[in-house]
DNA sequence: CGGTCTCTTGAGCAGAGTCAATGAACGTGG
DNA sequence: CCACGTTCATTGACTCTGCTCAAGAGACCG
């Protein structure tokens, strides 16, 4: 398992959902691909491109990102590391939205011929990468609800416990205790607030003690109330996938 | 091509965005279902479900739903007859939204597995899966701009263009002539907004002449006016794939 | 003919936005 | 080591979009 071979994040994503056998693990690995290391805010993908690579987060954190004509942006989702961006792209001609990075990031650009051979030809990682992108959806349906239904307070409470659950799952987070990996415009963003507002909401959560802040460093104090206020269950992340094998 | 055998839909629909082999046609016709017919407001999936059919929409019209603690809710999605409703819970264990359909509608169930295998097994038809769910998937994310960075008379107009190219496409409405499917509560749960306020915007819209309408009766008059309000542009509905093939 | 939906419309309220100013943290060049 | 510019976070005052509450009016059904 101990491996400097740069894919081995995917590898440990896919597998960590599916049984995949040596020869799936090889065939991972043996993906053509290309290492570049990009900066904070930096564009993988834009609206309207056809792209003939997809890019994998091999580490650091991203977004897609769409602006309304008004100027007005919405971000869609966050992407982890192990997250194959690009997936949207692997059968569709144009992108549909952009992706930029929130912090430094490394990243793997993989042709998407070979991404797609891997997803037609060997059952294991197609599975693996239908859960991806099931899972990806899973969690865009849940924020229209956080952005449709929710008031300010409960869509970001919402979104901190989202956060704080994947993002220690990535291994990036200590139990509720996580940097907020973006500044508060980002945070309205994803919520559809404007930054004020979700300042002052930030604010009021402290205030109400459920959670403690400090600029962008957020540690949840009493989860259960936070996850009440929230609205937040973890189904809809599917966490489970891989244990309870369908 | 002319049969009556009821999954022509499917293989109809499957077919329309990659080139499927006669035996791939013949490999989803011989799919074992069920078929059955259900009335408005029927469930066809219940959140929390552990599902061992995916139900497949032959005719009739259905939309994805999800319900906060508050107990207002919010739909997700808008599914036409071709749809595999179930895709998400294809390699899901859990079901993490609701689903029912807005018309009296036919439905075949398909034993999960047997779909699996499909999509394992046969690139061709796994192909179109892909494009299938990965449009979903962009139509989700369209969403989340629409709910959360355009207001009311933006959303409303944007919603209006994109049922009026969805339904068009499906065969249900004559060149921005249609029937809305759904009541004024339901297009409010659809863009985040209350009855009233749709009821209201509907009405601004018709009296500024960019439709026509009688309750749930829309003619879009001015379609340039109305996409322009609507902020809508018909990339995220990937019309194109099959055409243009990758 | 009464009951049930749904669509309409009015009146008043409030959550979130806008505008604007201040302050804290950080990086850079001198 | 310090002055300065930039980026963010914070806070106040005021506005407005969309919500709530409530009531009436068609349309359809048994």
């Amino acid at each position: 398992m101990a491996s400097n071979h740069p894919l081995e994040k995917m590898v440990a994503r896919l597998s960590s959902r599916t049984e995949l056998s040596a020869a799936d693990r090889a065939a991972i690995l043996a993906l053509p691909h290309h290492l570049r290391t990009v900066e904070p805010a930096a564009y993988l993908v834009r609206m309207g491109e056809r792209r003939r690579t997809c890019p994998v987060l091999l580490d650091g954190l991203a977004f897609r990102q769409k602006t309304t004509s008004e100027g007005a942006r919405q971000i869609v989702s966050l992407q982890v590391p192990g997250d194959l961006i690009d997936l949207p792209n692997l059968f569709l001609n144009q992108s549909d939205h952009n992706v930029q990075v929130l912090t430094r990031a490394t990243i793997a650009e993989i042709p998407i011929p070979a991404l797609q051979e891997l997803a037609l030809n060997h059952p294991a990682i197609a599975r693996a990468m239908w859960i991806d992108a099931l899972v990806d959806a899973s969690i865009a349906r849940e924020w229209i609800v956080n952005v449709g239904r929710r008031d300010a307070r409960s869509a970001i409470a919402h979104v901190l416990c989202e956060f704080g659950m994947r993002l220690r799952n990535a291994g990036l987070a200590e139990d509720g205790v996580y940097e907020l990996p973006m500044n508060q415009e980002q945070l309205g963003d994803v919520v559809g607030l404007t930054p004020v507002h979700v300042n002052r909401t930030l604010k009021a959560l402290a205030a109400e003690g459920l959670i403690r802040r400090d600029k962008r460093h957020i540690a949840v104090v009493d989860w259960e109330a936070l996850r009440s206020v929230g609205d937040f269950s973890t189904l809809y992340l599917h966490l489970d996938q891989g244990q309870t094998a369908s």
